[in-house]
DNA sequence: ATGAATCGGATATTCCGGTTCCGTTACGGA
DNA sequence: TCCGTAACGGAACCGGAATATCCGATTCAT
């Protein structure tokens, strides 16, 4: 494979992954291409069809995910560090992306798999935040994955937004502060 | 104008409501048609584009929107319940529609009145908790309502669904919980 | 210098939903 | 009941948007 031809697929899965975490997994190839800096043309020699120029970005995207899960699980310390190092981590990377796609049709085998990973990772996780006492246990471990999810997946999340503080601070509190009279 | 006609109107309307808010501003005329059983002719006759169908729909539940903060307000109590059925109120209605309206191509001056109108309730509302302590005063009045949106408008979203819960415990709480030590 | 690999982007093609049109249906006043 | 007319249904038509192709121009590597 050509130098220039290495470099380029680079660009173009770069190019892909940009736009379509801002613009959803079916925005137009035409764009990614301008994005890259390149023709339509030379993104259809490197990916046969947007199929799998998707693929290959959710598959690097997952794994990613996966090692980084990994290494937060295994590297111990307190469990409320592991899991808002979690939601850190996991802001602004493309979910969004990611979630689309698994709603839409068929992924191949290995991905599936590669989701269904993350997805227990995350699970122990919370579940391991709730048993030690970090998180408040009355709600479901699976809705603390989920709303974690909707945190992290919104479009433009940041780890210091408003919401991800917000929420990060409702799940730490087993008890809320007891609202207080009109002054 | 016939006893049926009216009749299929509402049932076009209703119909719009709900397909619209399931699939976006952009679902599918013979869906709503579909939804509502009749053809698609009917629903020509009755509003001569999809604009003009979305439009009625956005303005209806703009107005509904406007009168039921406009009570909630003017029926003071405590601040807190103000914001809390605030929130019940919203959950559910079509706010995703009216947002990506706001986003989409030009809307009639009388739909961009109102929207500002709804805008400013909601900031006295969030304020007004602010200043009587019921929500914590770190985040801006304006990112109170942003969050708040971004909570309501999740598609599927539930008054007393974890992130609901988890979002206003969090805004209640000016002083998070201490993280307790793993046991 | 040469030719094989790669690029670019105009264009044919496909897809998908909006809108129209007109034959059929059924309401409601006489 | 009967008729005129308003209203309905949905097949067919249309247009735009995005995909994928194709081939002349260009660039790399020997």
């Amino acid at each position: 494979m050509r130098a220039d031809a290495r470099r380029n697929r680079e660009r173009i899965l770069d190019a892909a992954l940009a736009v379509f975490a801002a613009r959803g997994p079916s925005a137009a190839m035409e764009d990614v291409a301008r994005e890259a800096g390149l023709g339509v043309g030379t993104l259809y020699r490197h990916f046969p069809d947007r199929r799998a120029l998707v693929e290959e970005i959710a598959a690097r995207s997952l794994q990613d995910l996966r090692d980084e899960l990994r290494d937060l699980r295994a590297g111990g310390g307190p469990c409320w560090d592991v899991l808002s190092r979690t939601v850190a981590f996991c802001v602004g990377q493309p979910f969004a992306l990611i979630k689309s796609l698994a709603e839409a049709n068929a992924a191949p085998a290995g991905r599936l798999a590669l989701q269904d990973e993350v997805d227990d990772l995350l699970m122990q996780i919370a579940e391991q935040a709730q048993r030690e006492g970090a998180v408040r246990r009355d709600i479901e471990p699976r809705e603390v994955v989920d709303l974690l999810s909707t945190v992290v997946c919104r479009p433009g999340a940041r780890t210091d937004d408003a919401l991800t503080k917000v929420v990060l601070d409702g799940l730490r509190a087993p008890v809320p502060a007891p609202v207080p009279e009109p002054s």
